[in-house]
DNA sequence: CTCAATTTGTTCGTATGTATG
DNA sequence: ACATACATACGAACAAATTGA
């Protein structure tokens, strides 16, 4: 078994906590599955190393969200299958992209001193003269699941106000006509939650999130458009499909 | 400002560290620049609702992580520039990602019950009869930066048992002339650390990660490989590049 | 140089939460 | 359930360092 002691200096975290996480897991995973028996707190006390209250104490956390039922005498059991959650795709090209996010609606935040220029990393071209900032909570069936935070150009703004100031800007930009793009692109990592976002998000602090970072140029190579987005780390789900080039390299192979 | 106390409850996590880790949030974000004088701790002080005492032991954090510099009478100062990690970056190709694995050298781990089948999702084909199972750890640099369950085809793994037993497996794979790859996809979420994956990444517990499945098939779509990937977040790192769209659509609309 | 204002450092008492055996 | 120990959090008061008038 593992030095619990060592994870938990490393983390202060309550202990309770971090053994109701890991039972959390087994059986999210499957480790454990749905009516099935959870080892009895003695065995559990032995594996994590930890009073038997604290056994106890995970359990109690674990049943009030629903996961566990616990009969005396009988043991602890498994009490929520295991559900299906519907996954926001991530999409590797923009149309698709665009699909995904233009039926979105934008619950806009009010910001009292918004940061006057958007972050530019070194790829990332020059910035406008002045921008626009715009902060929301991108929902989907009333859950909450992104917060965007968006630099748009003042000039690109003034085009559509009403439009920009009602829907996500990503769209409304792609469709104004009148503005050409020179380039596009995101990057995406993972972080996790901190105190405003998990308020915003409906998370438990430190939750794991993906923080985009999505930067729209146009032909003189200005930032006209530049976004960080946090997503709920639970719904996002990115599939890359190789197959592409390992037939073709297999073909190659085959021939020599 | 936020309900903080409603958030606490939610989590659970000792109200100074949640302090520690929005203020170490505004740092990274450039909120507060190098160098720069973060507000004190009276402002702090009211700002989040929580004594002064509270914010100091978040600062002490903070210290100790090298993020700020503390100086009595004058205020606590941001300490660390925001240093560039180094990514690793999730590639689309499968080239350029076998080329950025092929180097890496696995730890493996001994295994005492392993599970006898992959997990297979319903788009993953069919199961082979027979699978080796390897468990390894990924470092770079003498840092682990990922954990690896493979379930390799047993017959594929007799066609080059040493090479299986001292390389990435993917890479190994790929250069076996005489097996047929029909299709290979993995699908990226993002989870968090449990116990085992904490202590074998030198993580807290609860650390955001990057889940991946990864799935080989041969030309009867039988699932030959199949990989249980956990990363660590903070070397994760995806760049997505949409300009190829943008430049099209934008053509056609000037058309318009 | 002194003084006041600002800002962090320290300490005390109290209450509650966490963890052990 | 109980006794014990330690961590967390509060508010308040006072001490010490820095700055600028």
């Amino acid at each position: 078994m593992i030095k619990l002691k060592e994870t938990y200096r490393r983390s202060n975290i309550p202990l309770y906590l971090q053994v109701a996480s890991t039972l959390k897991r087994r059986i999210e995973t499957g480790y454990w599955k749905f009516g099935e028996k959870i080892s009895t707190i003695e065995e559990l006390e032995v594996e994590f190393q930890v009073a038997r209250v604290t056994i106890r104490q995970a359990f109690d956390q674990l049943r009030k969200e629903g996961l566990v039922r616990i009969q005396q005498g009988r043991g602890t059991f498994v009490a929520k299958q295991n559900v299906n959650k519907r996954w926001l795709r991530l999409e590797i090209s923009l149309d698709s992209f665009l699909d995904s996010i233009v039926d979105n609606i934008p619950n806009f935040l009010e910001v009292v001193s918004p940061p006057r220029v958007p972050r530019l990393d070194a790829d990332d071209g020059e910035a406008a003269d002045d921008y626009i900032y715009l902060k929301s909570v991108q929902t989907k069936d009333d859950e909450p699941y992104g917060v965007v935070s968006v630099h748009l150009a003042r000039s690109v703004y003034d085009l559509a106000p009403e439009e920009f100031g009602s829907h996500t800007a990503l769209p409304v930009l792609s469709n104004l006509d009148c503005i050409e793009i020179g380039r596009a692109h995101q990057t995406l990592g993972i972080g996790s939650a901190d105190m405003e976002t998990a308020h915003l998000l409906d998370l438990p602090l430190n939750a794991p999130t993906a923080e985009v970072h999505c930067v729209v140029n146009d032909t003189q190579n200005t930032a006209i458009y530049v976004a960080e987005i946090i997503y709920r780390g639970d719904c996002i789900k990115f599939d890359i499909e190789f197959l592409q080039y390992m037939s073709t390299k297999n073909q190659i192979s085959n021939k020599g």
